[in-house]
RNA sequence: GCGGCUAUAGUUCAGGGGUUAGAACGCGGGAUUGUGAUUCCCGAUGUCGAGGGUUCAAAUCCCUCUAGCCGCCCCA
């Protein structure tokens, strides 16, 4: 017997009106984008397997356990069949599409930004889907671009703020008990430093390994820097006693962390630097933040997350190109704004979760009047007014609660008003009703819009 | 990938071996042939997540699978 064709596990439809909310998001994000002069990138959703395995490192589970990668099929004979994955993140992309496009001999920064989905072979969770969505920037370009810049990281960095500030999620403070949005950062070094710093590391853990939790001791192994971030209470002490990455950097990486700290309070941006930030893609260096929020998100609780990258471009071949950039789990900003607006935190998100009434309901009465409800339909929706036709076959009784749930206007079209070329109008609110010219309607319905 | 909880009408949920599976909201029809949100009457809600097993009898107990949620891992 056949059953039920369902999404993929892991995957989801979006429907209206929730879908509402993800244009508007989407719109706010491009508004601000646009606004610090990022262009929109849109790169391929399948790519070489080895453009991850190379860019965001062979060791990371990302690439060792979550991608979505298959063998094509060879062409012919003699061609290899390509091993091809599913995006499990969008910077490598860009990144390779940068250095496809050859968009470093331009000479200037480029600013790219991107929407869309992006796949990991994951348990799902709330806030952790298999096909999810990311909204993101990169700040890219040669050194004589100023891509190295601190500025860039800070730039980047205030223009998250704003893009919050915008969606109407408050900034963590004494007034909302501390459950807004907060940013945290670190240096995990240049990559000269970040050697260093994990051999020492490595070298620190080895005589205490055995005191550790099991996962620990499995990270003490395949990537010492996660022990950093355990959460696991009894190893406190000992991580705790761990050299810290600040005395591995070296004067260059220090004073840039510092001057992004400065750039940072000059604009009002408020941090905290939290020394045991890694971050689990291989490719970042110095600069590595992430937002977190606790409202609407369980224990998945990174709104978004970002760094600096200044050596991928030349991991995957291309030529220096250091770069900034950050992802936004839109998923995770929507569930947020969702749960704000059921704790009624957020009006805004509120107004985008419920769907608008249209601005008229046209019933015409009897079937004969169907194809004059949809002429004057198409009239009132050419003059800008959102317009919904019912069927001649509904009576009042029905048409008029439907056109209530879904317009402010009811346009009442019957064999009295055909004759005379006229249409009644009803506002539902009130109950108040109108016999107009046909001729008048446009005008008269738009100087009704809210 | 590991551990736990859950799955019944469009929706939120009740029913925990006993024959015809319930409530509310919503939906359809009528009281009222062109005037609603109130009221009254009537109706349909359904493979009780899927498959197998135990039993005279399974929505109910057992097993497997699938999916969601919670935690771990990790990340957006």
């Amino acid at each position: 017997m056949s059953s039920v064709l369902k999404a993929v596990r892991g995957t989801r439809d979006l429907l209206p009106p929730e879908t509402a909310l993800w244009n508007h998001v989407e719109t706010v994000a491009r508004s601000v984008f646009a606004r610090y002069g990022f262009g929109e990138i849109r790169t391929p959703v399948i790519e070489p397997t080895e453009l991850f395995s190379r860019g965001v490192g062979e060791e990371t589970d990302i690439v060792s356990k979550e991608m979505y990668t298959w063998e094509d099929r060879a062409r012919a004979a003699s061609e290899k069949a390509q091993s091809l994955t599913l995006r499990p993140e969008n910077t490598a992309g860009v990144v390779r599409a940068y250095i496809e496009h050859k968009l470093g001999e331009t000479g200037r920064l480029q600013k790219l930004c991107y929407i869309g989905p992006q796949f990991r072979r994951e348990r799902p969770q709330k806030g952790r889907y298999r096909q999810f969505f990311q909204i993101g920037a990169e700040v890219i370009g040669p050194p004589s671009s100023g891509s190295e810049s601190p500025l860039r990281d800070a730039e980047v960095l205030e223009m998250l703020a704003t893009l919050l500030d915008e969606l109407g999620i408050a900034r963590a403070s004494a007034e909302n008990n501390y459950k807004g949005w907060k940013l945290a950062l670190n240096s995990v070094g240049s990559s000269t430093d970040r050697p260093r710093y994990v051999a020492a590391l490595r070298e620190a853990l080895a005589p205490v390994k055995d005191k550790l939790c099991p996962d620990n001791q499995r990270r003490a192994e395949t990537n010492p820097l996660r022990v950093l971030d355990s959460k696991d209470e009894n190893d406190q002490a000992i991580i705790d006693s761990l050299p810290k990455i600040v005395d591995y950097l070296d004067a260059e990486s220090k004073q840039h962390f510092a001057d992004v700290l400065a750039a940072l309070d000059a604009c009002g941006v408020p941090y905290t630097v939290n020394p045991r930030l890694v971050r689990g893609l291989d490719y970042y260096t110095r600069t590595a933040f992430e937002f977190t929020m606790e409202t609407g998100l369980g224990t998945q609780n990174a709104l978004l997350g970002g760094g600096r990258y200044d050596g991928l471009s030349e991991t995957i071949g291309g030529p220096k190109a250091p770069g900034i950039g950050f992802a936004i789990g839109e998923d995770r900003l929507i569930l947020t704004l969702q749960a704000l607006a059921e704790e009624k935190q957020s009006a805004e998100a509120d107004n985008h979760l419920h769907a608008h009434k249209l601005d008229a309901y046209i019933a015409p009465l009897g079937t004969e009047q169907n194809a004059a409800a949809l002429a004057l339909a198409s009239t009132l929706r050419r003059a800008g007014l959102s317009v919904e036709v019912g069927d001649g076959t509904f009576k009042m009784k029905k048409a008029i609660p439907l056109a209530d749930t879904l317009a402010r206007h009811l346009i009442i079209l019957g064999e009295d008003e055909a004759k005379a070329g006229e249409a009644t109008v009803k506002t539902l609110a009130t109950g108040e009703q109108v016999r107009l010219s046909s001729s008048e309607l446009p005008k008269r319905l738009s100087s009704a819009k809210p």
